[in-house]
DNA sequence: TTGTGTTTTATTGCCTCC
DNA sequence: GGAGGCAATAAAACACAA
């Protein structure tokens, strides 16, 4: 336990009394003569005053030039060793507590400061996060339902061509999936050159398609929506876009996400 | 002028380190 | 066990609106 003994509290008495003076005739620098006048009615009344109770132990600021030099000694090392509480000390005209005190007050401004910068820095990285996870949100329930759409309407024109196949054309089940494959590599191969096929699926065989969906389905799909459709695109984007690293950064903290990729 | 909120200086009690 | 740091708190000083 810290206390005082009697002797710390006279030199704390003298302290106060002398960066009182410090005060009186630092503060005279600078200033219109009013508001010197003014100061020094002031200090005179306090003398007043102090006389009368004799006792009286007030806590006093210090002044503009000691927090100055207190503030740029912070600046330099935060904790300060007793060598240089005892400089300051003597440089100052306080009693080396008070410069100890002031330290550790000033410290734990600068950690409560800290602490807001930090605070600020992680709501913003939240709300990033958070308008990123919503766009994403957006997409994905817009993607499932043209992904709903488009099973429709596959199970309706399956539907239609198994019957007229049945009834015109018996195909055996081997030779419906050399077909369907080969369909499917003819549409990987000329995908790029096909109008109607970037054109949002409008006029794509239910072949082509259902192959496509089958390959697709499970798979989350980031991007701009349903522009190209491309089987070999997808599992690029399965081997590169969410590479370890990539995945990592794009959830850091350190760096607040951007949306560039999200609108190109 | 006064009530009230904020800032600054100082104290207390506990903890860690040497 | 003493010195020093820290968190919590008290209290004086200060700022400012009403």
């Amino acid at each position: 336990m810290k206390r005082f003994s009697s002797s710390d509290s006279f030199a704390a008495l003298v302290s106060i009394s002398s960066s009182k003076e410090e005060k009186t005739q630092k503060s005279t620098q600078g200033f219109t003569r009013e508001f010197q006048a003014m100061l020094e009615s002031l200090e005179e009344e306090e003398d007043y005053t102090e006389d009368v109770t004799h006792t009286t132990e007030k806590k006093r600021r210090l002044t503009l030039d000691q927090v100055k030099a207190l503030e740029k000694n912070f600046e330099v090392e935060n904790k300060l060793e007793p060598e240089r509480k005892l400089r300051l000390a003597e440089e100052l005209g306080l009693q080396p507590r008070q410069v100890a005190i002031w330290f550790q007050n000033r410290r734990a401004r600068w950690k409560t400061k800290q602490l807001e910068r930090e605070y600020v820095a992680l709501k913003a990285n939240y709300e990033a996060l958070k308008l990123n996870y919503d766009n994403l949100e957006r997409q994905n329930e817009s993607l499932t339902l043209q992904l709903n759409e488009l099973k429709a309407k596959l199970r309706e024109e399956n539907a239609d061509s198994s019957h007229s196949v049945k009834e015109e054309c018996p195909v055996s089940e081997s030779e419906n999936n050399v077909s369907v494959q080969s369909q499917s590599h003819e549409f990987s191969d000329n995908n790029n050159s096909n109008p109607t096929f970037r054109d949002q699926n409008n006029g794509l065989s239910s072949h082509t398609l259902m192959n496509w969906i089958q390959l697709s389905e499970s798979r989350t799909i980031l991007g701009s929506g349903f522009q190209v459709y491309q089987p070999h695109v997808v599992k690029l984007e399965e081997q590169n876009l969410f590479s370890t690293e990539e995945s990592c950064n794009f959830f850091s903290v350190d760096q607040a996400p951007t949306l560039h990729w999200h609108f190109p």
